[in-house]
DNA sequence: TCCCAGGCAAGGC
DNA sequence: GCCTTGCATGGG
């Protein structure tokens, strides 16, 4: 797989291990959508849209080419890590379903937002209630509303929580916002290591063991993580014939088989195991 | 009506 | 420490 950046888009070409499915209706990023057959993609304030020209060669229209090239990861050799993983046979079926799967490189604090409202909750629905935050409180921009910053969503109130579909989850991000706001953490997380990190991630209100490994995952490149929800919770019982009960054991007995690959193995087993369930 | 959704906080032990 | 319970909300 090769791109080449350009000012206001990326070529990609030879993409064995990208496809707009795979790294947008993955479960890890959610303003997303796509129209025709074109893809849109709104992280932080940046907006991207995603054509395949012809098979595996794309074209990424944006205005901001260098946070996308990030954002997708294109600088990850992605056929290392699928050789790697090939290694264990129960995870074929996942790897060859999920080929365009990539772990993106999502801004730090709309991560945190994102998995606090998803807990015990649909995508859908998170969905839904991420842009409703948007357009109250994010910066208008031409292609739309760019995700508020947390000066910005510290003024959302409870109650504006609640209005935007996040329910009992409301206090919590309120609460996680204004510490977020008046610490140095967003700024301090990204030098911490993975036990360190979580550590502090579990001090915040809506954040546990699960959200906090999807927010060292997702927005904090720590791949020696593997967040367990009720979808690999099934993944655990039905493909790997599992008979621990606790979530938290259920991760370490992941990670102590992944290891430094958990946290994509991880990505490819739970789109795997929602193949049935389009998000678009 | 009941069950489920990328679980967490709080309380009991 | 581990285990149980209640929880907003919309969809199937």
């Amino acid at each position: 797989m090769e791109y080449k950046v350009d000012k206001d888009k990326i070529i990609l070409t030879n993409a064995d291990t990208f496809t707009p499915e795979g790294v947008l209706a993955s479960g890890q990023v959610f303003r997303f959508g796509k129209e025709n057959d074109t893809w849109w993609i709104i992280s932080g304030d940046n907006r991207a849209e995603i054509s395949e020209i012809t098979p595996k060669n794309y074209i990424i229209r944006t205005q901001n080419p260098n946070f996308f090239v990030k954002y997708f990861d294109f600088d990850t050799n992605y056929d290392m890590i699928l050789s790697r993983l090939r290694k264990f046979e129960v995870l074929r079926p996942a790897l060859d379903y999920g080929r365009g799967v990539r772990l993106l490189r999502q801004p730090l604090f709309e991560v945190i937002v994102s998995f606090i409202i998803s807990a015990n909750n649909n995508i859908p629905r998170i969905q839904s209630s991420l842009n409703k935050i948007a357009e109250a409180f994010g910066e208008r921009r031409p292609w739309g509303y760019a995700f508020p910053s947390v000066e910005a969503l510290s003024r959302a109130t409870v109650s504006d929580f609640a209005r935007f579909g996040c329910g009992y989850r409301s206090p919590y991000l309120v609460d996680t916002i204004s510490r977020l706001k008046d610490s140095a953490l967003l700024a301090e997380l990204p030098t911490m290591d993975t036990a360190n990190a979580r550590k502090a991630l579990l001090n915040l209100k809506g954040v546990g063991p699960k959200v906090a490994d999807c927010i060292l995952l997702f927005g904090l490149g720590k791949y020696d993580v593997f967040p367990v929800d009720t979808w690999i919770d099934k993944v655990y019982r039905e493909d790997f014939r599992g008979t621990e009960t606790n979530r938290q054991r259920i991760a370490d007995y992941f990670v102590s088989t992944f290891k430094a690959d958990s946290g994509y193995c991880q990505q490819y087993l739970f789109y795997y195991k929602r193949k049935n369930i389009t998000l678009i």
